[in-house]
DNA sequence: ATGGTGGCTTTGCCA
């Protein structure tokens, strides 16, 4: 089972891509974050043709939007909301065999690394706590459970490009970093590309717009993540970073991002 | 230290 996140940077815009994505490395379910269109203008129809007749979809205009494509049926699914916010950033659906997978979009948290000062980066914060806390009340361990999505942090050294030059760049700071790890602790998640990538290794999903050669300065971080619950774990056969994404004609700034499974291991009850 | 780009639809907001 190929299993393949993405931050699309708007779905609409970028159909061809997801195109390209679908016949190049045929993944089973696609989830998508920063669909940036509302569920009445989802091109459905569209994604069908392409192979991916399950869908789940919540979106809004302009901002936020999460969706997952699926060849093999989505059984429920449902919105999760944050912060007081009803914003399209947490979309679970369950699967085959038990397994729920959720796709979550993490506010990015603005410039300022104060959440005195920058109301985006207590936003970042909360949203994180909150995750943390929710996720180890109302489920177990032994659930069978995968979260990916955009997370906006990159939490190891090598998931930046410099360690020492971004502790106070938003996505790589220390209290982001712990929050997220808090969060991982919450249920004992497994970083399912880590699991294959050692963190000596330098590993990215995200380059810059702003950059002038984005492959030749290499100024990467890795915001995009596939965590599973340990029952899962026997089940991961291999992650892959689809980084020849970023050089297609107009781009999205993420990757996608592969984890294959083991079918057998993955559905079995 | 600064500003750089891109998407959506604002002439600014968000990333």
């Amino acid at each position: 089972m190929r299993l393949l996140t993405w931050n699309i940077n708007s779905v609409r815009l970028r159909l061809p891509l997801l195109e390209r994505l679908a016949h190049e490395v045929n993944p089973d379910v696609i989830c998508l974050q920063e669909t940036k269109v509302e569920d009445h203008l989802f091109p459905k129809d569209a994604i069908a043709e392409l192979g991916f007749p399950h869908q789940a979809f919540a979106g809004q205009k302009s901002y936020n939007g999460v969706a997952v494509l699926s060849k093999r049926p989505i059984v429920t699914s449902r919105v999760q909301n944050w912060c007081g916010r009803t914003d399209c950033r947490h979309l679970i659906v369950s699967l085959d065999g038990g397994v729920e997978l959720h796709n979550i979009y993490i506010p990015a948290g603005g410039d300022l690394p104060d959440p005195e000062a920058n109301d985006k980066f207590a936003h970042k914060l909360s949203f994180l706590e909150e995750l943390a806390q929710w996720y180890g009340s109302a489920y177990a361990s032994s659930d069978k459970l995968i979260l990916v999505g955009d997370f906006n942090v990159a939490p190891l050294e090598n998931d930046v490009w410099s360690h020492k030059q971004m502790q106070k760049i938003i996505s790589h700071t220390p209290g982001e970093v712990l929050r997220l790890t808090r969060f991982q602790d919450s249920l004992g998640f497994i970083d399912a590309p880590r699991h294959f990538v050692p963190p000596d290794l330098k590993l990215y999903t995200w380059w810059s717009y702003r950059a002038a050669d984005w492959a030749a300065s290499d100024r990467g971080r890795r915001l995009d993540h596939v965590w599973v619950t340990p029952p899962l774990k026997n089940a991961l056969a291999g992650s892959l970073v689809v980084r020849e994404a970023r050089g297609w004609p107009q781009p999205s700034d993420h990757v996608p991002l592969i984890v294959d499974f083991y079918s057998d291991e993955m559905f079995s009850r």
